[in-house]
DNA sequence: TTGGTAATGAGCTAAGCTAACTACCGTGAC
DNA sequence: GTCACGGTAGTTAGCTTAGCTCATTACCAA
């Protein structure tokens, strides 16, 4: 494999990043969900209880951006909101029981797109991906 | 580095990916450019001449989507349209000097954001990543 | 003529930002 | 203890970006 100078890199890991993400966007496991709402509900369950604002944090969206998405997910069940106990401000946000049942779905799919198309690479390369994902993570972070 | 499962593998890249494309969005590197613009701008420049279900195709959005990206573009005098010569239904997309000019600018950018990031890694995170950006444009194609 | 393809316009949803506003908190001065 | 001030949290409104589907028009090939 040829080497690439950062720049080169970037602009190849940028298109494939946007198209990719495209892609994704048409996948809807679960149902009437997107891929935002599925995110921050994902986020949201791991993280425990969160403030709308360490949401937003963790998807990397603005508050309002996030209000929103809080407000469809808490339409449909999957979310609860509840006062701070001693910030008057603040709210906590926690997955309901259906919350959980749905990242539990969305992330044992086995018919879900992307992992049906992760199983149908070798080793070697889903270990590249892994370690790929912690570093765009990482990348997403800064 | 421990190995997971497609399944998991699929929502750790999955978060990642959309987290990522979030933090691109936001960056501007070619002024007022977006980054979809610039992504069709760049195919183009590398596919050289395409007509738009082409490049739609390319970047994986359904041709009116492309209509309305071109449509800015060529506003911009980055795009050039020019009758097929043989099939009055299509049209062929050029880039300008202008738009050649961009798309070097932006890929040569030294001080662009995500190839900043990738110059703050090591050689093997590079090569990493350079090997990812492979397989997830595959996977974007599939 | 018929069936198919290409491009575009219209209408809609998803996704995201900024600015502005309201409510609340913490701290320092009095 | 009270109050003013600066700061924080969440939300609303308005706007842009991003993308789809449906419908239409024009053109092609058989």
């Amino acid at each position: 494999m040829k080497r690439v100078s950062a720049t080169e890199l970037a602009a190849l890991l940028q298109g494939a990043i946007i198209r990719l993400n495209r892609r994704m966007r048409h996948t809807r496991p679960l149902g009437e969900l997107t891929l935002s709402q599925l995110s921050a509900l994902t986020s949201l369950e791991l993280g425990g209880a969160l403030s709308p604002r360490e949401l937003a944090e963790t998807e990397r969206v603005r508050p309002p951006t996030m209000t929103r998405i809080i407000a469809k997910l808490e339409n449909r069940g999957l979310v609860r909101r509840t006062p701070h106990p001693t910030d008057g401000r603040q709210i906590i946000l926690t997955t309901t029981e259906a919350g959980r049942a749905a990242v539990r779905e969305a992330t044992q799919a086995k018919q879900a797109w992307l992992a049906e198309r992760l199983n149908e690479l070798n080793e070697e390369e889903q270990e590249t991906l892994q370690r790929a994902a912690t570093i765009l993570e990482k990348i997403a972070s800064s």
